[in-house]
DNA sequence: CATTGCTGTTAGTATATGCTAATTTCAACC
DNA sequence: GGTTGAAATTAGCATATACTAACAGCAATG
């Protein structure tokens, strides 16, 4: 369990982040993710393949070994940590946080991992809702795309890819789209390609690839509070 | 202020305790404290001339720049306040605090250096005493090798240099040689190289070249504590 | 089946960072 | 004044990370 360089670190991670959102990993989306020619990407995984970190299947899909695997879970959760810290102890507000943890997450040593994990009491979700590794999202959790009209629904998590907008995320913030939160489900037109909501806030709309990376959890009626 | 590497920064920082310390910022002093050989530093700090960081004297004095020293000043500040946030909030000994801080310093957007600054309450100096830039030690401040015998002195700062040896300190806390403690100064011996001191803790022994880089404030007789 | 187009790969370069070995410079000392 | 020794510098090299341009491989499509 070497130190590796915080580009390896990066790839270790955007290819956990493919598999847990069940996305092919392959070179390419790697260079589009982390906004990287393919030739690097290309170079870097004869690297990582070389360090046993990954492996290539014949199909070109990446694989984490279990080195790899292990290192992704670690950088992950320093990551999910962080933005815990910088949302409920500095009071950073949720929709920022992704980008301060970026950084902080190549820079904590195992001590102090586990320090500030007792320090905020073991927290397993992000202020995105996203499980630490090793944490589940509840069983009966759906994306919002496959919500249906009339649902009342509770956001549980805000997919990752949606992290790196800042814009996005303020936006999902005004219109109270964040983990807890419950929205009713207005309609889904295909015409607009886009779902209606509505909260305690008012109404909201998410385009459609918005929504698919948002995960929900349908209330029973009888649970539901006023909307 | 572009951002820089975490290996320009080091430099950066390197130079400007050396300006602290007012010892000489020569290269060479640079390969020594970072454990880099001269032909890197070389190279490196030409480097930085070229972005406008360093000058180098005739005599190949180092010195800042405007916008190193503003640099360093912020690294620096990073530095101490990782550090005080590692110890008093996480509660890692002091004498850890600084490999952990080492990292972090790097890593810290300038949000969250506000932030986490507001949420300490803006400390003006890191667990060993290091005042953050633009704090200073008061006027009365002596290194330990210049408290004479039968003074009554309390520790105000564990220069920097000494925080590189995690055994060193360790020795210092158990010996409670740290910031806010009083020890009386019993002898300096030449032959021994050293100064032995007493405090409410036990006596204590510490080499010539460990007392200078101690700082601390006699105490005048009727405000001591029982020693 | 041939073309189109995405994906992967090679070739060729560049920069930052690191090293060792060898050479130069310069001040201090005999 | 010449020697010595530390410090700086040059030469030569290696690795990780980046890029563009060019090309290869392969699947889907007309």
């Amino acid at each position: 369990m070497t130190e590796h360089s915080k580009v390896i670190e990066e790839y270790l991670l955007t290819l956990y982040k493919l598999n847990r959102a069940g996305e092919p990993a392959k070179a390419v989306t790697i260079a589009n993710r982390l906004d990287t020619s393919p030739p690097t990407v290309h170079a870097t995984i004869l690297r990582m393949q070389r360090d046993g970190l990954v492996n290539v299947t014949k199909t070109k899909e990446l694989a984490l070994t279990k080195e790899g695997q292990s290192i992704a879970e670690d950088i992950a959760y320093r990551h999910n940590l962080s933005e815990y810290f910088l949302c409920n102890t500095l009071g950073i507000p949720w929709y920022e946080v992704h980008q301060h943890a970026h950084l902080l997450e190549h820079a904590m040593t195992p001590i102090v991992v586990e320090k500030l994990a007792e320090f905020l009491g073991k927290p397993e979700f992000c202020p995105h809702g996203t499980p630490m590794p090793g944490t589940e999202l509840p069983e009966n959790t759906i994306t919002l795309m496959e919500a249906q009209p009339g649902m009342t629904v509770e956001v549980a998590m805000i997919g990752e890819v949606l992290e790196d907008s800042v814009d996005l995320m303020k936006i999902l913030h005004e219109h109270k789209v964040m983990p807890g939160k419950q929205h009713k489900v207005i309609e889904k037109t295909e015409v607009m390609r886009s779902i209606s909501l509505e909260s305690k806030e008012g109404p909201s709309s998410l385009p459609f690839h918005v929504a698919e990376k948002i995960f929900v959890i349908e209330i029973p009626k009888d649970k539901k509070r006023s909307i």
